[in-house]
DNA sequence: AATACCTCATAACAGTTGTTATGTAAACTA
DNA sequence: TAGTTTACATAACAACTGTTATGAGGTATT
């Protein structure tokens, strides 16, 4: 097993002991019990606890990126978009532990700023990819010529994130159905 | 100086603290400090910290229900349900300030049931006022007949939820205007 | 005027934290 | 096979944490 993947390993326990006993309960002794070893094997591969931290949030955007990178390789249609918009809805387990890591890191970012800079610039990377799908539809003619597609890039990812927190803070929340019927529906809106 | 109020104050401290150091960071130690007193102060007025991070959480959600409350007094029309969802937007310092600590609070509720069945619960009146919201504008012909209100109430809170979480992790974010124009977007989609 | 209470300061407690140094087998390298 | 690196285990460190007890000075009550 090669140094990244036992790193992964590592990152991988971090996010099962945030899931359930959440971000600041992560100790690097927590993350060693995790894994049935000492925290010997955790400062080995991490120099730092903030070197560890990084690493299993840019990880959460890999696993997001690669997810859209897979549907990307369907041919163009209003149908790719809206698959890809749903890969950060909470549609199965996995996705919703990924949501409640990203949730659990966006607010330890909250009063450290370069931590949310690293939001911000995975945040920008996937809202490009939008970006480029709405422009690439509009030369289709796909969508409507006269969206402005670096805003309306904002606003899908806007509601697809709101989507995937109701899920976590509503109780009569939206079932799966529902939320790729919401997105189709306002995808359609923006269709000719 | 009532007590209320003077636990008003130490909550209003702990904002500050967590806005500016995080929410982990936010020891009973340094919201004395912020208050320029002593920890005697701190626990003279709240048994535990469990009780002053669910007095913080709470005066959030206080907040923006007399936020709400101000809006609802104006008469019924679309706009009022615009100016009522766009109380959860970031338009100000002030409602920034309470969106970075809401966002805190969500991630510590990552891994502690408790605290996000609180969450759930004050997400879940907000919804409530919401979805009465649309069921008025329905019954005044004012949107269309056929939308579920309880779902669209979802689909909205979702939508300002999603934006104001825009302006904290897009460098290319929405501006005011743009939010504002957004919602009023939306809501005209589901009008008559 | 005596008593009780409210408001806060101070200090000590045990537990947890990240970090670091040191030890030790196994695996690789020469 | 001797030497070196890798992959951990173990332990000690100071710093920080929430909690609690004690006390002191002011204010209100009787």
């Amino acid at each position: 097993m090669s140094q990244q993947d036992r790193r992964i390993e590592v990152s991988e326990a971090a996010w099962r002991v945030i899931v359930r006993e959440g971000l600041d309960r992560t100790s690097i002794r927590a993350i060693a019990r995790e894994l049935d070893c000492t925290t010997g094997v955790v400062t080995h591969y991490f120099r730092d606890k903030q070197e560890l931290i990084l690493f299993a949030l840019n990880q959460v955007t890999e696993n997001l990126k690669q997810a859209m990178q897979k549907v990307a390789e369907k041919p163009l249609s209003i149908e790719r978009l809206v698959e890809m918009l749903c890969t950060f809805s909470p549609l199965d387990i996995k996705r919703q532990e990924i949501l409640k890591v990203w949730v659990a890191f966006l607010g330890y970012a909250v009063g450290r700023e370069s931590l949310m800079v690293e939001h911000q610039t995975s945040a920008g990377q996937l809202r490009e990819v939008i970006m480029q799908e709405l422009v690439a539809l509009q030369s289709a003619k796909i969508i409507r010529e006269d969206i402005d597609t670096g805003m309306e890039a904002n606003v899908l990812l806007a509601l697809v994130n709101g989507i995937a927190l109701d899920s976590l803070i509503q109780k009569q929340r939206l079932n799966p159905q529902q939320q790729k019927i919401v997105i189709r529906r306002y995808i359609n809106g923006i269709s000719i």
